[in-house]
DNA sequence: TGTAAACCTTCCCATCCTGGGAAGGTCAAG
DNA sequence: CTTGACCTTCCCAGGATGGGAAGGTTTACA
């Protein structure tokens, strides 16, 4: 099977599964003849599960790890468990992330007019040397704190044309 | 004010300071006669503007927007509330993301018995070639559907070594 | 059979934001 | 005067993905 049709398979794109091989998380592919990699059944299979692991937010590296221990037969299932669950501790520390600074940013809009004027208390508070010292950002706050930066769940999502 | 004064009071590393200004975030700095960039309130002043709208996940691009905005001094507060409500759109899409996210995965650890036993529903999940197809996922799918990638907010929380 | 389209290959580049570090100049304090 | 703390520019790295060029191969069709 030519890299093309494993793609489609596995729905990795070809150029993604060259850089999975490239960085190790793949095992070289079999060449034939013509220099074309050549993928069995198998192969699909892994890619699939990477795929999977991807879409549930695992970093590539984190993804390796899941490989390695879908592979160790003799694997405890707690190591797996404790490992998702770790992942899953790290979403929701990135969902807090988030939700912090959309109740920040709504907080914000609620106390703006929305009208002609040039007033924006969104810009203000931005614009203001303490800002977001206040009592309904001090969980923002807290969270913003840390340093924000994790292998895992890189998420972005579709831009909007106006932010362009 | 040195850029070091300057970052130390504002919060914004003088890497991040010489950053901006490369890409015209920033205005260019005045340069002092041995060539150190020198800064002053305003300066400041901006910087920390930059470093709450980062704060609050607007992408660098949208927070030179969010700075054109404020010395827009006739801009309507409707132009800002709609920039921020948007941002807030793309913040909750991927709060929607993660959460779907561990809801997958905190299912699948639920039916993982945790013990020395190799058997493990997680990884069973992720190696099997429908997964996430199931009722249970439905949404997950749905928002995995989307095409993830947006500028603003590309949070990312702090490492676990674990996962390292 | 010829030719064009659809593959495949490698290699480089861009993104986005941030930090690390080298090599070298400058300043302030001891 | 020396030392250490600054500053300067420039290059490199990552994490994950896509774009695209330049070139070889295979396939499908007229």
């Amino acid at each position: 099977m030519n890299i093309g049709k494993a793609a489609e398979a596995s729905g990795v794109s070809a150029k993604m599964i060259r850089y999975y091989e490239s960085i190790g998380l793949l095992a070289k592919a079999v060449r034939r003849e013509n220099g074309y990699r050549d993928y069995d059944e198998r192969d699909v299979h892994d890619l699939r599960f990477i795929k999977r692991a991807r879409t549930l937010g695992f970093s590539v590296e984190a993804t390796g790890e899941l490989l390695a221990l879908w592979r160790d037969k003799s694997r405890a299932s707690a190591d797996v468990k404790a490992f998702a669950m770790r992942h899953v501790s790290d979403l929701e520390t990135k969902i807090s992330e988030l939700q912090a600074m959309t109740r920040t940013l709504r907080h914000l809009a609620s106390h703006c007019h929305g009208d002609a004027r040039p007033e924006c208390p969104i810009l203000d508070d931005l614009a203001t040397p303490g800002a977001g010292e206040t009592e309904q950002d001090a969980q923002v706050n807290g969270v913003r704190a840390r340093k924000p930066r994790v292998a895992g769940a890189q998420i972005r999502s579709a831009r909007r044309p106006a932010t362009a």
